[in-house]
RNA sequence: GCGCGAGUGGCGGAAUUGGCAGACGCGCAGGAUUCAGGUUCCUGUGCCCGCAAGGGCGUGGGGGUUCAAGUCCCCCCUCGCGCACCA
């Protein structure tokens, strides 16, 4: 006798679940269920009538098309999104859901590679096989709506944002992007000069392009980059690791001065940051943008040098109050100023006796750097360069530096000063040079304690404040005039001296700085930039889109040697690179030069331009005369802060893409193309599946499926590994296939386990073991409404009994409040428990009443919808339950007549007595008082305080 | 070092404003069905003492506020994440 034959034919389990699934997504796909219509425009067709329903936005971060499939760690926040939708969209929204492919970059890139095959294949194909996987799922996505980053139809549009974005400037008065044109209009008026002094119109053409060029939001630059010749790229400073490496790949990674396209997000860091306070987002994720941006405010000071009339060092400071105690500056190590400083020789120590320190020989001997100041110099840069990864953090934050053996001069005090070059001193920040001010900066402190150098507390520390600098707030001392002040009135009064005086001035500076934003790879955006002999040129929109040409040899030069240089693949396509045109526009754009040959832009724009703006795609994806219709975007917008309403991603995305992506939607709002200043209203991040993955002897990780457990240990292929446990994925080798859970259990129990195993926002650990239970649950809930044996429902007409109604109602009212709140494990549990009652009823009539069944199952949808949706039609409907509405709970039953009540004595409970609803103090105090065991404990007993929370508890203070 | 988050049964995890700690699921134990195993169903299950009634202990550790603390305050420990010489 085989297990089939005694399963009931009618079972559900995974065979029937898995005909089930196949069956409704057919139908879903048929009958256009999750079409979702735009209110006007070109996806206006709208068979149910929603189109005027208010509208919800919710959308995931899109998936780049990966060559290995999904894991089942992959949908964990595309599953709580479709939950989400699907119950919003039966609480009567029109609900937009859809997904794109983020195809281009690197990953897309290097799997070509690999493979062999040229991106735009591999990237078509893994998109198939992601789509087919997702479908599986079930997710109620609208199909029309998720473009691939790579598709020509999406990227005319990048390309064209790239050009507003070109073609516009920051007005700092108006603190928003303007139009070139309405510069070039401010200069021919004279409403704005000309840094010549000269009317616009008398500038040559080329000094009118450099003029309006040096404006533009999108510019070349030649500046510092990081280049990373094992990627053959160079990449912006999101994608380099603190240790100097690139994110991806791991390739050392080197900062040369290079031409390359910057965005000036620079021009929006104040909005970036001041625009957090009206989304709603996690804290963390606010934090770290904010900390990316990194603004503090201070002055810049100005340091003549000693002996040098000419030369001034400019320093940044948040502390200008403290510049009295500025007894040395420093230079970074790559300062443009340092050669040019350094003396020829050491000078002599007598300049140094009033300060009773050190004498400067020890300072030329700390570092054993001896002969003259040039070659300690020359050496100790030497000595930083050579500094590798693993030395930089076992050395930690020692301190080490030269002195230069030359002087600067504190324009407060006229004090010589010592200047030194140091490594704790990095020329990306400030202006590369600081002044020390060891008694208050920590840093400052031990690099003076190191060197013997002058402290000068310039702030009054508390009593018994010794050994370190003091950072708190307090009285100024041995500082002039500043005297007594309190830090920020300081703070303000020395930077009116300095202003005043002409040696210095308020200032903010960020750690963010422009955005590095062309790569050295074939598969990307191709920027619609022709060069002349004078530079780059914009091509009109008419020429758009500028195609990415088909090429055999697309793979990156890269190489080991950091002196290599950066060759784009598309220089080598010189047919599609040498280009015939005839640019129709203003000289000062470079245009109206007749027909002529240029050379167009070999770089490509990074992976991240296309994901900057696709949930606009989404809204209007097959329009060809614009990015979006006005009309459409508004409409879905609704006057919200942020256009998106729900945004579900990984933590992974907190600072690059989020913040990218609020910057170019901030020039969009600016040039009046989108409505909201913001694109995500709500942020949510979602956590990771981790699962169990074992390491062997050798520290390898060995395949999680292939380890077998013996009395606690873990064995693979008879020798010992240990377990620890990680974020599922490939390169710990631990992942789960969803087609093996398909095949097991069916898509609606997957589902149903990833929203059960925990909160949505934390990770958790997938445990095989405990997918039996929800589906148990599912089979039991099947059971519940059909007969396991005839495949019929049985439910009945008549009305439940109270205990069954009113659980009902508590259950329904306490799940649309878990579902609102993304708490999709704890509504699962609600539905357990009715699940379970219902069980009962069933063993004791044979048929669940309408009601329960209706509500139950429609509750049940937007999990598990495929069955829902088949017992929704075997209890006798019709169409779809994706527009049905949501249960409502019945305030009447949800108020109960009596409840139990814990009584305690002394705050322990020792007994519980029931109570009528809405029963003052004295009634509770009394039916306490009542209790047998109550009163017994309180015979002979003191009572010294009662303690009644109606309805809550009783306590009796003995 | 700084910032953020977390620490609750054997395991995943529940617990509006401080008000019955451990919902729900897994696992485990006992029972029904079964020749048997598996499936399915029922019952029990924080730990300790006790036949039981009952009692004691219990939310990383220590202290405090309170009639009452997982929740609030102070100190400490561990783990995860982010930033990291940012002037």
């Amino acid at each position: 006798m085989t297990r089939s034959d005694e399963t009931p034919e009618h079972r559900y389990n995974a065979q029937l679940a898995n005909e089930i699934e196949q069956r409704w997504q057919n139908r879903w796909d048929d009958e256009r269920v999750f079409w979702t219509p735009n209110r006007m425009g070109l996806l206006a067709e709208d068979p149910r009538g929603v189109a005027e329903r208010p509208s919800m936005f919710i959308l995931d971060m899109f998936p780049y098309p990966s060559g290995v499939g999904l894991h089942v760690g992959h949908p964990l926040g595309f599953i709580g999104t479709d939950v989400y939708a699907r119950f919003q969209r039966m609480q009567g929204f029109n609900v937009l859901h859809a997904m794109g492919f983020d195809a281009f970059g690197l990953p897309a890139e290097q799997f070509a590679v690999q493979t062999g095959q040229h991106p735009s294949v591999t990237t078509e194909q893994n998109i198939a096989t992601m789509r087919r996987q997702l479908r599986a799922l079930g997710l109620a996505h609208d199909p029309r709506r998720g473009p691939s980053t790579a598709d020509e139809s999406y990227y005319r549009w990048t390309q064209w944002i790239f050009l507003k974005i070109y073609n516009s400037w920051y007005d700092s008065d108006a603190d928003r992007a303007r139009p070139v044109e309405e510069l070039v209009e401010e200069f021919r008026s004279g409403a704005r000069l000309t840094p010549q002094g000269l009317p616009f119109d008398d500038l040559g053409s080329t000094e009118q392009r450099e003029l309006i060029d040096s404006y533009r939001l999108a510019f070349v630059d030649e500046s510092p980059v990081n280049w990373c010749p094992g990627l053959g790229t160079v990449l912006a400073n999101e994608e380099v690791t603190p240790d100097g490496r690139s994110e991806r790949g791991n390739f050392p990674v080197y900062k040369r001065p290079l031409k390359q396209w910057m965005l000036g997000i620079t021009a929006y860091a104040d909005r970036l940051i001041a625009d957090l306070d009206i989304v709603d987002w996690p804290d963390s994720i606010r934090n770290m943008q904010r900390n990316w941006i990194g603004r503090s405010t201070g002055a810049y000071i100005r340091f003549p040098v000693e002996g040098h009339e000419d030369l001034e060092i400019e320093v940044f400071t948040t502390r200008p109050d403290t510049v009295f105690g500025a007894t040395y500056m420093v230079l970074a190590p790559e300062h443009p100023l340092v050669n040019e400083i350094t003396a020829n020789e050491w000078p002599g120590d007598e300049i140094f006796v009033d300060w009773e320190s050190s004498p400067i020989d020890s300072w030329k001997g700390v570092f054993g750097m001896v002969g003259p100041p040039a070659e300690a110099v020359h050496r100790y840069r030497e000595f930083v360069g050579g500094k590798s990864d693993l030395e930089r953090e076992t050395e930690g934050r020692d301190k080490s530096g030269v002195f230069l053996g030359a002087f600067a001069i504190n324009p407060v005090n006229g004090e010589p000063i010592p200047i030194f070059v140091a490594d704790y001193v990095l020329m990306g920040y400030g202006t590369g040079a600081i002044m020390a001010v060891p008694g208050q900066d920590e840093r400052d402190w031990e690099f003076a304690e190191m060197f013997g150098l002058p402290i000068v507390r310039t702030v009054q520390p508390p009593d018994a404040w010794e050994g370190e600098a003091y950072l708190g707030d307090g009285p100024a001392i041995n500082s002039g005039f500043l005297d007594g002040m309190n830090v920020a009135d300081a703070k303000a009064a020395i930077i009116e001296w300095l202003e005043a005086n002409d040696h210095g001035t308020a200032a903010v500076t960020y750690k963010l700085h422009d955005w590095l934003f062309s790569r050295q790879r074939y598969w990307g955006e191709p920027f619609p930039i022709v060069y002349d002999e004078h530079g780059p040129i914009a091509l009109p929109e008419s020429m758009l889109p500028v195609a990415l040409p088909e090429m055999t040899d697309f793979q990156p030069r890269t190489s080991d040697d950091p002196d290599a240089l950066p060759e784009p693949p598309l220089s080598r396509a010189s047919d599609w690179v040498e280009v015939e045109l005839d640019l129709d526009g203003p000289k000062w754009a470079g245009q109206g030069a007749g027909r002529q040959v240029y050379l167009r832009e070999t770089n490509t724009m990074p992976q991240w331009a296309g994901s900057c703006w696709y949930y606009l795609r989404y809204l209007d994806p097959t329009n060809e005369d614009a990015m979006v219709d006005p009309a459409v975007e508004a409409a879905w917008a609704d006057s919200k802060a942020g256009l998106v309403d729900l945004y579900v991603g990984g933590v992974e995305h907190g600072v690059l893409h989020l913040l990218y992506a609020r910057f170019w939607h901030k020039v969009l709002y600016d040039l009046g193309y989108v409505s909201t200043p913001e694109p995500f209203q709500r942020l949510f991040n979602q956590g990771y599946i981790l699962a169990a993955a074992y390491t062997d002897q050798r520290g390898m990780h060995v395949e999680a499926e292939e380890v077998e457990v013996r009395d606690g240990e873990f064995f693979f292929e008879g020798q010992g590994v240990t377990r620890e446990f990680g974020k599922m994925g490939k390169s710990l080798k631990n992942a789960v296939a969803p087609d093996d859970i398909y095949r097991d259990y069916g898509a609606d129990t997957l589902r149903l386990y990833e929203m059960f195993m925990g909160p949505l926002n934390v990770s958790r650990p997938w445990n095989m073991a405990d997918i039996v239970g929800v589906h148990r649950f599912l089979q039991r809930l099947w059971r519940n409404l059909v007969a396991e044996e005839t495949g019929v429902a049985h439910v009945s007409e008549e009305r439940a009994d109270d205990e069954t109604r009113r659980l009902l109602h508590r259950t329904i009212a306490a799940v649309r409040a878990d579902m609102e709140s993304l708490s999709f494990n704890t509504a699962i549990a609600r539905l357990f428990e009715l699940n379970n009652h219902l069980t009962h009823v069933v063993q004791e009539q044979g048929s669940t009443p309408r009601e329960v069944a209706e509500s139950l199952v429609l509750m049940v949808a937007p999990l598990a919808p495929h069955i829902a949706e088949e017992l929704w039609e075997r209890i006798g409907h019709s169409e779809t339950l994706a527009y049905e509405d949501f249960p409502e709970p019945d305030p009447e039953l949800l108020k109960e007549d009596a409840v139990e009540v814990p009584v305690q004595v002394g705050g322990k409970v020792r007994s519980r007595i029931t109570v009528p609803v809405g029963a003052d103090d004295a009634t509770h105090e009394r039916l306490a008082r009542e209790d047998t065991r109550i009163a017994e404990l309180l015979d002979g007993a003191t009572v010294r305080k009662t303690i009644v929370v109606p309805g809550r508890l009783i306590n009796f203070v003995v």
